[in-house]
DNA sequence: GATTTGTTATAATATATATATAACAGAATG
DNA sequence: CATTCTGTTATATATATATTATAACAAATC
């Protein structure tokens, strides 16, 4: 796959694990019904325990984002079709906040926390 | 103060505690010049341990929004009046990547979100 | 001069993170 | 149908992080 993790990061090796998947999916290099690895043959690939991959699996499982099929494998399921929940929405909102409270505080304006949402958005798409 | 700890929560204390004196100073409830309470009074008042408060207050002196005079006290220094540095941007964008990425993949269009960033600096200005 | 301040140090405890093995039972595959 | 692969579960260990508890120090404040 397209997975780097920082061993020396702060942020913890299943957290980037979930967050890169999260923006393989974005970014459609990661297509709704595609197979992911299994937890074992990714652990492998990236010089990782098993339960560390399967932490992330799990994680990604619970924001609805794959489908974990018991002792067969993990699915991506793209957007929902019946559209975005409002825990969904709510949990973005509660990501999103301390960034934009940042934001402001260091200087950006309105217009620049708008590009910059912009950006990655183009990035991730 | 304004700030309300939950003990329970995944988010370590001197976290909650940094993003709450962000959205304070972000929000005007506290102003540039004004001081901070001490660790000790603060930590009393919140009924937690006065490292805690202490690993907070350096965490926003590195962020550059609080300036901290030692034996003496710590006080708030708003937007930066030479402009935001690369480094704050990158910053944020860092922070936001995830966000972004799992606002798309939930189903959030470029107008959710930049509709979300707009809620939110309304809340916190 | 007494109090308050951040600082530093040490210690203890609890939780989180990550790894290492192992075994199990269902699914997939030949 | 037997082998292999799968996620699951369990146990154990090591390390890092988070939090609290005390204590002492020296500079700032009153």
């Amino acid at each position: 796959m397209f997975l780097q993790i920082e061993p020396q990061s702060d942020v913890p090796i299943y957290t980037q694990l979930t967050q890169q998947i999260i923006e393989g999916i974005a970014s459609g290099q990661l297509k709704s019904g595609e197979s992911l690895p299994s937890v074992r043959a990714l652990a492998a690939d990236l010089g990782v325990n098993m339960h560390t991959v399967n932490k992330s699996y799990h994680e990604l499982e619970k924001k609805g984002m794959i489908r974990i099929i018991p002792k067969s494998g993990a699915v991506v399921t793209g957007p929902n079709d019946l559209g975005v929940t409002n825990a969904q929405i709510q949990q973005v909102e509660r990501m999103l906040r301390p960034v934009v409270a940042e934001g402001l505080v260091v200087g950006l304006g309105a217009q620049d926390l708008q590009q910059l949402v912009q950006k990655l958005i183009k990035n991730l798409s």
